[in-house]
DNA sequence: CGAAAAGCGCACTAATCTGGTGCGGCATTT
DNA sequence: AAATGCCGCACCAGATTAGTGCGCTTTTCG
């Protein structure tokens, strides 16, 4: 329903703490402490973004993440792939390739595929171009600046 | 998952449908011969439609659906908001207001919020600056043009 | 050495969303 | 009256999402 989902929403918000404290070794149970999230599953946000080599892990006692880069050269675009897969926006817009046979026979007659793709490298080249860092710190990035087009009225 | 549902692409394909032959009555039925839709699907998202005031119904014998306006002045964010609700981004993001009490308590202290809110706002721009026109005829709007900053590799 | 701290992996449940369908009724045209 | 077409409501099944359980391994520290 192009929204992201909870996975995300925790994961973002434990890449943000980790940027904050930039070196150190930050166990997931402090960040669990500091937000009203549910521990276990923000351990498993943080195990994809490991397995996704955006954080870095260390086991045992003393151990915890951290960040594998900084965070100006972290897109949301990438975190999004790591919690939520592959991006799609249509479902059957995507390329003619990898449709598993069968699937979208609308191909040449559909009348909304090529668009629709386009829109999706849109939507993707804003989360890619959307940093950690301009998260995390105040204010920079493509966010800051005031709505595209059209007034951003209260949606 | 930061895509679109079928209802919104069985949607577009039927306002496209609708676009291209303006003036026009044109029963449910008919598009549902055109493209390999769920035909009663498609029915239900046309009542949506209709309810949203996009598009107009007529009944009886002869009757069918029209759009209300000129495909230009549609966009692409009302046609999602009719079909998939309310927009959001990141369901706690959303403005302070509404959170159903109990609902997301990071609040004051959710270091993503604002960030993600100002994302949504211009995810939202983008559609709404997409309209059915730019859609169901060849090209202008805004999803003519080359992909905003980073190269749209395939994704 | 042994206990505690912390991450790892796997599997499983519950709730929600999505896609899709059934059926009877109302409005118009012919 | 019959046929065409929309209306409204309710329902089902599968997929996704959110969240949990549990036991094992690694590492620090007393």
């Amino acid at each position: 329903m192009l929204k992201l989902t909870k996975r995300t929403e925790y994961g973002l918000i434990a890449l943000t703490h980790l940027a904050r404290r930039q070196g150190e070794v930050i166990p997931a149970r402090e960040i669990g402490e500091q937000f009203p999230v549910p521990k276990r599953l923000l351990a498993e946000v943080l195990k994809d973004l490991s397995h996704a080599g955006l954080v870095e892990s260390t086991r045992g006692a003393r151990g915890g993440y951290a960040l594998t880069r900084s965070p100006e050269s972290i897109s949301l675009g990438e975190v999004v792939s790591a919690l939520e897969g592959a991006p799609q926006v249509s479902g059957c817009g995507d390329l003619g390739l990898a449709r598993h046979d069968g699937e979208c026979d609308v191909q040449a007659v559909c009348p909304i595929r090529s668009p629709l793709h386009r829109l999706k490298n849109k939507i993707w080249s804003l989360l890619d171009a959307t940093t950690l860092g301009s998260i995390a710190g105040g204010g920079a990035g493509p966010l800051a600046a005031g709505a595209a087009q059209l007034d951003p009225q209260d949606r």
